[in-house]
DNA sequence: GCGACAG
DNA sequence: ATCTTGTCGC
């Protein structure tokens, strides 16, 4: 088994030992230019029983124009486990990518990239895993502490590691009078950008166009 | 030991 | 995530 394209049918010590060793490897990809980005994909994954059913809804950028989606039913093995969601989703969410045709420039995904126990949620994972620019943009915290953002859309405070105080993420207000978003640096942009992204990607609903379209697709029979 | 805990 | 009805508010 090498590291970036391990194995996914693993026991949860190899799946931490996988994180620590990856985790690091985020950092030496070169951020990209916002400019650079013409197609976003959104990305959800639904259960029923033992069965996962992952949805891809890519859009343009910035124009945010619908172009393109993916359904894919799969069994999916690995238990939820706070930390572990990528073992979970990982899998099924690769199956769903290798039916579109093209790559799409920049990956949202539904859960957490950077704010993470080990700085590698699913979004820092996929993105590393496919060499993509990837967010990650979570409806709830998993770690840190933060203050309560602005109630205008694009209002933000920080989030910070509790113990180092370290800035991992940021607590989004993306609908007024609504709990806000939860976005995290995945892999090749910066929180700046990424934060930028997301608010551009909302379409008048508390979550991004992409993730929204994701979840609805999902969720659909 | 107790509470927290992405989806 | 999913199980579940009505209900308050913009």
């Amino acid at each position: 088994m090498n590291f970036i394209n391990h194995n996914w049918n693993i026991s949860i010590e190899k799946a931490i030992e996988i994180q620590q060793y990856l985790s690091p490897q985020i950092e030496i990809g070169e951020k990209i230019n916002l400019c650079e980005i013409k197609t976003v994909a959104g990305f959800d994954v639904s259960y029923k029983n033992n069965y996962g059913k992952a949805a891809i809804v890519v859009f343009s950028f910035p124009e945010m124009v619908l172009l393109d989606q993916i359904v894919v039913v799969s069994p999916i093995i690995f238990p939820y486990i706070p930390g572990l969601l990528s073992f979970r989703e990982g899998p099924i969410i690769l199956a769903a990518i290798e039916k579109l045709k093209n790559l799409p420039d920049l990956l949202i995904f539904d859960g957490q990239g950077y704010a993470h126990p080990r700085r590698f949620g699913l979004a820092s994972h996929m993105g590393l895993y496919l060499n993509r620019p990837s967010i990650g943009c979570a409806k709830t915290r998993l770690i840190g502490n933060y203050n309560e953002p602005g109630s205008n859309v694009g209002d933000y405070s920080y989030l910070y590691d509790s113990e180092t105080l370290e800035i991992i993420g940021a607590v989004v207000r993306t609908k007024q009078n609504v709990k806000p978003l939860f976005v995290s640096v995945g892999y090749k942009i910066d929180l700046s950008d990424a934060i930028k992204v997301i608010i551009k990607c909302i379409q008048g609903y508390r979550l991004p166009e992409p993730i929204r379209q994701a979840d609805i697709l999902a969720a659909s029979g």
